[in-house]
DNA sequence: CCCTAATTTCAGTTGACACTTACGTAAGTT
DNA sequence: AACTTACGTAAGTGTCAACTGAAATTAGGG
């Protein structure tokens, strides 16, 4: 979740994955819809949400399809959500500070 | 939105919106959760963390008070939600890439 | 007014990262 | 077998981000 969230700061990135979201592209299709950047500079990001396992790849041939893991997103959704809900992990915290207050005393 | 997503990339400021996430809670002793890194460094992610909107400050005295603001945070939220949720902007997009297929031919 | 506390700001260093160009490689095509 | 297509990988470059240590800033107390 750690990396996912990382790659995710990444705008470039960011449109990958709206691009691979609902369909499988391969490399070339993804990289054509940057006109900016090289094939290549495409080919290092579909690496990092790879390895983020914000993607999947699978091959066919000399191509390689890539297409959302939406797994990973659902993780990020739920990382969120717990600054909220887990009441338990701020109350431990609050513990803690009191606990350092106490020994700076 | 785009800059709370970078900020939040950071494990030492996760940790920081963590801590003052119930409560409102001084510089120093936000800086004294961290042993490994200086005050000054925890100084910068505040500024980092304040102008993405994850958090406010307030003075008081000689002392500024540090508090997350939520609502940023129930924007990236709906971000994440949207990659869902949005069905018309992925349309749109099969849409723009059967138009570039179209072209190329 | 000097002093201390709390904190930011500045200058400089280091490492990470997005990028490019060039090369390598595996799978199809002629 | 030679060529082409579809990629990844390697090496090098520039920029940005996290950090440190020192100086500046601001408020309050003696």
């Amino acid at each position: 979740m750690d990396a996912a969230l990382k790659a995710l700061a990444e705008p470039r990135r960011r449109e990958i994955l709206r691009l691979v979201w609902m369909r499988e592209l391969p490399a070339t299709d993804i990289a054509d819809h940057f006109a900016e950047v090289t094939r290549s500079a495409i080919s290092q990001h579909l690496a990092v949400l790879k390895t983020a396992g914000l993607v999947t790849e699978r091959r066919d041939g000399t191509r390689r399809l890539y297409r959302a893991d939406r797994n990973e997103m659902k993780k990020l959704r739920k990382f969120l959500d717990e600054f909220w809900t887990s009441g338990l992990e701020r109350l431990r915290e609050v513990a803690e500070a009191a606990q350092r207050d106490k020994e700076k005393r």
